[in-house]
DNA sequence: CTGTTAGCGCCTTCAT
DNA sequence: ATGAAGGCGCTAACAG
């Protein structure tokens, strides 16, 4: 019997006698047959992989519960991903998405922190599929899904001054490179001139966006004397560990300090007490990247999805109500 | 010029013309051209890819760390990994563990919970190396790296005693088809009869092993009205949940219960209190099993290489100590 | 329904 | 130092 009759069978691209068909399926048990993908790539033009690239894999859950949402859709439709980490270096950026192109992606979920808009839109002039999660990237709105970032910090501040809060402080990353950090920056003081209050510099503290981070930055607004009767953190980890160091300083949250997160990762409602937060609905955000990537890349129509993501403020326990 | 001259260059596999070579470099910017990797591993028979089974990318920190330990090898040897879950399911787990085969992988390591070690033993037989990470295979003890799970919960009960607690429960997973809640188990009664303690059947609880699951758990043994005053977790998000719960019922940790978890998530450490906790270094493993890959499948010596993992006592503020 | 043929894009002898 | 030719394993027409 010929190679070609075996390819049939394999692909169910044909009729094939069912004898046939039975030998050679039996066959491919006996010799634990497993038809090379890469020849198969190669002749297809199809690698039925997707590309992704993330900032870190172990930088706190977040990109792993993005993860969890892309591959629950990529899984769906019998693909594959391979990801890359990017560091949230530019260079590194720019050779992860080359890579995952030389690769053949057929399709490329990019998150990418550290390389410029420009950039980013001129890849989606290229013949294979780019879709952006977690950005709204200039010139690629139409690829872009994202969270409005800034929004989230104002309802944060918001909801904080309905509890009665005016001096409010903004442990903040250091990076302020990232749009993520500028735009929460922006909707901090956006919710401070909402409510009519002041902009006051000696009330935003900067450090690494983890939960160290967290410890040292309201440690530093500690150490100035700082007045402050509630913070907004730049995510939940550096919330986590700013009231895991005023706990421990005898200070009480939320009895003395009122705290609001933003992330809401698994976690914050499993410490004491119970972390209010901003959800950033992470896990649905990649799967509907992964979905428009799908799309795009079998040319089915793209309407129907979600590109942008708002923000829902999650009350829970560290905020002080009056 | 020939097509030879250029894959020459590219691969850098014989003297060419160093005119030629700039030539073809240059054309290769302006082209923006890329060297089909199917087309090269399809005649190199390398791939140049490093196949990952890991149980998920989501439920916790742990895979995410063992990954960076994994990455960081395997991006310095310039190679590539391509991951993919099992979800602690068997047949899922064999499914992926073909297709990465199929995938012509380079070397596979494998971080499988519900495979038996028999089929797992056959794998070593193969041509692709095999690795098996958090877990010691019987059959395939050299490519095993695995930590000392029945030892961490002997030692963490010990700990315990040690402190006057002789009311010790076990909050554990209601899975017992793992390995590792099997040992982690074992571990506790083997502290107990260290210790000359009776094993009390009243005091272990299974539940989903997460967050919530721990919650659950000690709700449970609050509700049979179990006497306790220490508790050791199967993991430490159970630990915390736990927690959560005594906290949020006026029950003091450690004041009145001491909790010892099991793997020292990063933000066990920022909860409050303190989680102590028995140290799993699963990046470090990962790092070791990703090196043993990498030597294999260059057939280098695989001496030298640790492959049994020790657990370390990591003591905070969750027990009262006397 | 089935076999034959022609590549997919690249690397590797083998001559030159 | 370079070009020509063969083949990696597979799929997709094209004939029967």
């Amino acid at each position: 019997m010929s190679i070609s009759t075996v390819s049939r069978v394999i692909n169910n691209t044909a009729q094939v006698a069912p004898e046939k068909r039975e030998a050679v399926l039996n066959a491919m048990k006996e010799l634990n047959f497993r038809p090379n993908s890469f020849a198969q790539a190669l002749v297809s033009k199809r690698s039925n992989c997707i590309g992704v690239l993330v900032g870190d894999l172990c930088g706190g859950p977040f990109f792993a519960q993005m993860m969890l949402g892309i591959e629950q859709v990529v899984d769906r439709v019998n693909k594959f991903s391979i990801v890359i980490t990017g560091n949230h270096d530019e260079h590194r950026e720019r050779h992860a998405i080359d890579t995952l192109l030389q690769r053949q992606c057929d399709a490329l979920i990019l998150h990418s922190m550290a390389l410029p808009d420009e950039e980013l839109a001129e890849l989606v002039k290229r013949d294979t599929p780019v879709v952006f999660v977690n950005r709204l990237v200039k010139g690629a709105e139409d690829r872009s899904i994202w969270f409005d970032n800034a929004e989230g910090c104002r309802v944060a501040v918001r909801h904080l001054v309905e509890q009665g809060h005016s001096r409010i402080a903004f442990i903040t990353s250091d990076d302020q490179s990232f749009v993520d950090a500028q735009q929460r920056f922006a909707g901090y003081r956006q919710g401070l001139q909402d409510a009519g209050l002041p902009f006051d510099e000696s009330l935003v503290v900067k450090a690494y966006p983890d939960e160290v981070g967290g410890h040292v930055a309201v440690k530093e607004l500690l150490d100035r004397k700082a007045e402050f009767t509630a913070f907004v953190g730049y995510n939940d980890a550096m919330a986590a560990g700013a009231i895991s160091y005023l706990l421990e300083n005898g200070i009480q949250v939320p009895g003395q300090v009122s705290a609001i997160g933003f992330d809401d990762i698994p976690y914050v409602r499993f410490i004491h007490p119970k972390l209010s937060t901003i959800r950033y609905p992470i896990e649905k955000m990649g799967e509907q990247a992964a979905e428009l990537a799908v799309r795009l890349l079998d040319n089915k129509p793209v309407d129907g999805l979600r590109l942008k993501f708002e923000p829902e403020l999650i009350e829970r326990n560290s905020v002080k109500t009056r």
